[in-house]
DNA sequence: CTAGTTGCAAAGAGTTTGCATGGCG
DNA sequence: CGCCATGCAAACTCTTTGCAACTAG
């Protein structure tokens, strides 16, 4: 898979190191591009990158569109990681703290988390911070 | 909303009662109800139960197609939730586990976690000891 | 009665696919 | 050169919507 580097994957991997830890959807990507690639090929690439693990899909509440998400370090793919509803953002859970829940889960229920599906959800501090400034709700 | 309790209404509510806390998708509930209920009715009821927040929407990695699911217990909605992905089934995480978890993210990294909007992905106890049996894999 | 609800069929949105052409290695 | 990838447009799938008929309260 992915064997020759087109113009086109390039233009699309040079995009998504933009967008790093950013959701996006194939439909901005495409038209980020449009000039460049062509809808199809986004997609067929989004699917293969998504397939190899390098990107992870998610459809937030209230779109049906999918979203897109490149996590820049190498490392990610091993970490919980946590995504600001408010910003798109993402970081990632300590280790330690992930060890311990994963701990607590399969002793107490016998639960084996799943560290690369699960997503936590929240906001993040800068979002929160950023909210209250502006006061209301 | 939800002002008429008409006879699809109750269908669509026995439907729901009976998958209590598993996955279905629109389509399936409007196969399985297609004598007495049309798609579109289908449809906008489950839109409006999860406005309710009755029902949670979700989107399996590798669909496109929504599911939702029907949890029964009131308390649910302040409960952090795991989902087993082998079985859909869904469970909750003790409070006391999930306020400390709540914790240690605010204090660590200032991320407010959204219990309602979290679920964790895993194997829940049974699926992983059909697994077991099963063998391989 | 009257407003919410249904059913139908048509429209929409997003995504996928077939096939001929093009370009990487 | 051979094979993978692209582009285009048509096809698909799931979901939403307009509207007239229906029905719960």
């Amino acid at each position: 898979m992915n064997e020759y580097m087109t113009k086109q994957r390039r233009l699309l991997y040079d995009f998504l190191a933009q967008r790093a830890d950013r959701r996006f959807t194939a439909r901005e990507a495409a038209d980020a591009l449009s000039d460049e690639i062509s809808r199809s090929a986004v997609y067929r690439n989004l699917a293969a990158l998504e397939r190899e693990g390098l990107i992870t899909r998610s459809v937030p509440d209230g779109s049906r569109e999918i979203y897109y998400q490149y996590l820049r370090c190498g490392d990610c793919r091993e970490r919980i990681h946590l995504t600001c509803t408010s910003c798109g953002g993402s970081f990632h859970m300590e280790e330690a703290h992930a060890e311990r829940l994963l701990k607590t889960l399969s002793e107490e229920m016998g639960f084996r988390l799943n560290k690369t599906k699960t997503v936590l959800y929240g906001v993040c501090e800068e979002c929160a911070e950023t909210a209250e400034k502006g006061a209301d709700e």
